[in-house]
DNA sequence: TCTTTAAAATACCGTACGGTATTAAATTAG
DNA sequence: CTAATTTAATACCGTACGGTATTTTAAAGA
């Protein structure tokens, strides 16, 4: 038990706040008193904590991921479904994610990259790092479907992984132009129809 | 003729530039000061030719979609090929457009609805305004290729005209990212396969 | 209780922002 | 040549930014 003045916020709550917070209005777009204010952390206990604005901003980004990234990832990794109900699975719970109206609008990682394309270079390589962990784990997903003879032997793995994985970018940004549900889900529809079902002649 | 001092940087010019750094920098990124700095017209110049901040970043959205989206429409629009051929053709420009050095990475419309999300209601709007009518001439344009006969009757040519028209979102966020053309050439590649046949019988 | 520790709260610093008032320079109409 | 007009160029204003030094407050150890 530490010895000094207790703690008014709780650092993990203050980070949930400031994700938010820059998740909504982006970095250049937020400011230091935006987050003291909206987290009720003073400025001085936010840079004793967090270090300055880049670093908060970064791990705001990680936070995010951790939260609400990894869990879809891992499920998909792991699922035991079919690729073609898993891959589903996955698209529809970020074409959901969308819709939460108590988070802010589109994907934190989709905005990282935009937003840092060219002036912040060290927090676009963050969102990237995230952008590619996804990847991975498709290509990984889809690589072991066709060696499981789920998809045609002829078909490119590498390729269909990495379009899917690229649909949660555009999911992202329809996300951001508040994209109804209707027009989401029916756009997994279509995505789902390029996966190539293995016309093979087993059992 | 006009009777005062002849303009320094004519205001085409201007725009062109400015343009490119809204797109590379975003809004909140990009200060009057930068402005004046690259395209050469000192800030009250600025003002006085375009008015303030906000009004010179949708005049420069604008500027961005009148060169650079509207040629790809129209051609999309107006091609005498098939669908499969005219689709390809526009994911194929627009993927490749990603790719130019000359220009800022990404799509500035993508940006400017990313960016724009909460905090810049008004210039979100002319992105989403964009992103529409891209939308609206895909739905015509699968529309009448259903009447055609060029797409199964049972198809949804709403549903596939939007997918394929978000497909240039992800485009749009890949090139942020600094994709390589093989990974964007092979994203359109799967794409496309998304595109039904009419296997019908005339002929 | 009294010191030590750690955090909260306030006030503050230098700088850069969006935007403008003012002055200087270049052109044309008379 | 002069007056009128339009732009360029400079300097400037009030404000908000990222970041910090300083003081106050609340707890724990002795």
């Amino acid at each position: 038990m530490g010895r000094g003045r207790p703690r008014k916020m709780d650092p993990e709550t203050v980070l949930d706040i400031a994700m938010k917070v820059f998740w909504d209005k982006g970095f250049d777009g937020t400011s230091m008193n935006d987050l003291a204010c909206e987290t009720g952390m003073a400025k001085p206990g936010l840079y004793a904590c967090f270090g300055d604005k880049e670093s908060l901003y970064k791990k705001s980004l990680s936070h995010y991921y951790n939260n609400l990234g990894t869990p879809l990832i891992d499920e998909l990794r792991n699922s035991p479904d079919p690729l073609k109900v898993s891959v589903r699975n996955f698209l529809t719970k970020v074409a959901n994610s969308m819709l939460d109206k108590s988070s802010p609008s589109g994907c934190f990682v989709v905005n990282s990259l935009v937003q840092g394309a060219s002036q912040h270079p060290a927090m676009e390589k963050i969102g990237r790092d995230f952008d590619q962990n996804r990847r991975n784990t498709f290509i990984d997903l889809f690589d072991k479907a066709q060696k499981k003879g789920e998809l045609p032997p002829d078909a490119d793995a590498k390729a269909l992984a990495e379009f899917f994985s690229a649909q949660s970018l555009a999911l992202g940004v329809l996300g951001s132009s508040n994209a109804t549900k209707e027009t989401l889900s029916s756009f997994v529809d279509v995505a789902m129809t390029a996966l190539p079902e293995n016309s093979h002649i087993e059992e």
